[in-house]
DNA sequence: TGTTAGCACTCAAAACACCCGAGTGCTAAC
DNA sequence: GTTAGCACTCGGGTGTTTTGAGTGCTAACA
């Protein structure tokens, strides 16, 4: 996906290498058609380049590049609109070239304490500066750790468990017993709890820790058995919901997915948010030692089905040590990839600052 | 507009009252553009009914409905289609007269621990058999009461506050102090808190009992202070957030929404569920002695802006005394109101079981 | 007096014909 | 290798016609 980089110079063998004017070209349509929208026709160019050549000429060469599949005609004597992997060629080496203009980058964050409300945020003002469906994912810990667990008795037949993992998320679990436990039994538990599980991560809790504790709790196995699954399904509901969407409605916006069907397929994916998860899973893996894990999907690549018609562009901000999280637009595949890609490095480095500054700040 | 009714067969008062022949081909009329969707002529109302008329008297009696407002053509030479009057007539007084129809009922819910669980499988079960959007509320607790408050300490900067009101809802709220505190002082914090708050109501939480608090807070004064604001941003922010939604990419398929703003307008309600709230504190408010609290807004009656070429349906759930909750549909006015109704009236009632059941079973 | 048949009229939607122009590929000349 | 020129394609807009569902009105009927 990234292995054509020796470009640039020389011209000789590669096959997929294009000489300077074919790219020029190649540029050019696509630039216009970002900007347009429409099929653009071999006379636009040769009126909008540099490169001074009759629309003939340039005639030629598109046929070339249509050969080359970069570019394709919607229907006979239509102009080019570029494919996906003209697109992609695009983002690789076309793109880049441009001068980096200086964005405003005025802060465009707020400060605010609550970290949902701090990434709900995000999800919004990325919004709101692309006009494509954003999501945001709270930060995941390879290895999140139990911080602090608690039991306390709410009333007669109910336990509630809280539980603060790394990065502060507190979790909190209702557990029913069935006979009323007095304070010392409670106590008790605190401590057998926090003798075992404080500072363990998921991954220390095996069947072995718990076979053990169970035979240290003795008659209230149950109890705790109640709680273990507590803990658990607090810990991974809480890993799986921690997705903030925002601006969903602009993908009705998308003139590309003509079907409506599809459209609300799209939609679908951003209420249930299971999909998202996928996607965030394959972006996280694959990260591309990029400056800011910027990761482009366009079209067929999509690792999820329902967004091959569209593009998906993702960063990565790190919270601390380890806990990554992502932040990305679903977008249509006519995208002004240049402007997402800045404004998402903008917004990475903002929340990387802001963390870094918390971090010292804080602990 | 409505001064030409001393015609037809004297029946000289009650200005809105129809005679028989006319409540029967306003039904008809309706019945028959919500099955097809299509605007209804006089030929296919004359073979449509039972009552043998010709069309051209139909055609009379229909111009008639249209001068009262029943009805309307969208264009000359076109057949009518029902205003929003219309459909209010229908709902208040044709509809019901069907028989009962005596749906399949069989429990549409599985049964789960958690309320939050319930409700969203609701809102599912709802949208799959109404095909449209739906939405479910947490009840609304008059007044909802503190039943379990705690403060612990996180790590040296940070408390957690676990706040359970009626209803077993958990809320936690992390509160940075500057200085760490003893476990002293934190057991004497949790002393005061529940001293004073414990079965407290949002209500009881005024500007006074916080002055006597902080009194007896002494230098605590500023601590005490950030856990109110905890407690009642937890609170508040409960409040807000509790309302599941499902199957709003219908939507989509509401044809009588032309407008892609409009759509888009009502997607994003459902998305920050702001408008729903509105809608739901409406619907609460003017209780409508009706067997389930069911409720429906058609067309311009809607509360909400957004939703005025809709039509709404509500229903009340009570999970116990004074704890009352909604549960709702949001769909065309072309709307199979009869079925949306039975479908309401049978998803609230099997809640109502369930929380009677658990009622018993529980406390 | 209410009902009906008949008729002229309306109008949206579909069907058809037409043209326009942007764009192409190809060829021949530069 | 580049370009001018030309014939060709075809989507999209425009104008016209046809069709048919539906109406309102009038006059005759029971």
């Amino acid at each position: 996906m990234s292995a054509n980089n020796k470009e640039k110079g020389d011209k000789v063998q590669s096959e997929e290498k294009l000489d300077e004017r074919k790219k020029k070209i190649l540029k050019a349509v696509i630039a216009n058609y970002l900007e347009t929208g429409e099929p653009v026709g071999s006379r636009t160019i040769s009126k909008y380049t540099d490169l001074n050549l009759s629309s003939a000429t340039i005639r030629n060469e598109m046929a070339d590049l249509e050969e080359l599949g970069y570019i394709i005609q919607p229907h006979t004597s239509a102009g080019r609109i570029p494919t996906d992997m003209g697109y992609r060629f695009y983002v690789d080496q076309l793109m880049q070239e441009k001068e980096e203009v200086e964005e405003d980058k005025g802060t465009l964050l707020e400060r605010v304490d609550r970290l949902e409300v701090l990434l709900k945020q995000v999800a919004q003002v990325l919004a709101y500066n692309t006009n494509y469906a954003t999501m945001v994912t709270a930060p995941k810990y390879r290895n999140k750790q139990i911080k602090f667990l608690q039991l306390s008795q709410v009333d007669d037949e109910k336990l509630v468990a809280v539980i603060v993992v790394d990065g502060d998320v507190v979790k909190n679990q209702l557990i029913d017993v069935n006979r009323p436990l007095s304070n010392e039994e409670v106590l008790k538990f605190n401590i057998l709890l926090n003798t075992f599980l404080q500072g363990a991560s998921l991954q220390d809790i095996n069947l072995e820790l718990m076979h053990t504790m169970r035979n240290q709790a003795g008659e209230y196995g149950d109890i705790l058995e109640k709680i273990f699954n507590g803990i658990t399904d607090a810990i991974h509901e809480a890993e799986k919901l921690e997705i903030y969407t925002s601006g969903t409605t602009n993908i009705l916006k998308y003139s590309e997915i003509g079907d409506v069907a599809k459209t609300s397929a799209l939609l679908e994916a951003f209420e249930d948010k299971e999909e998202l998860n996928q996607l965030i899973d394959e972006s996280l893996s694959s990260d591309s030692g990029n400056e800011h894990g910027i990761q482009v999907y366009i079209g067929e690549e999509a690792p999820v089905q329902n967004m091959k018609d569209c593009s998906i562009v993702t960063a990565t901000y790190e919270l601390s040590e380890g806990a990554k999280g992502t932040i990305g637009i679903i977008g249509p595949k006519r995208m002004d990839y240049k402007k997402v890609v800045s404004t998402l490095k903008n917004l990475t480095e903002e929340l990387d600052t802001i963390f870094k500054n918390s971090e010292k700040r804080g602990e």
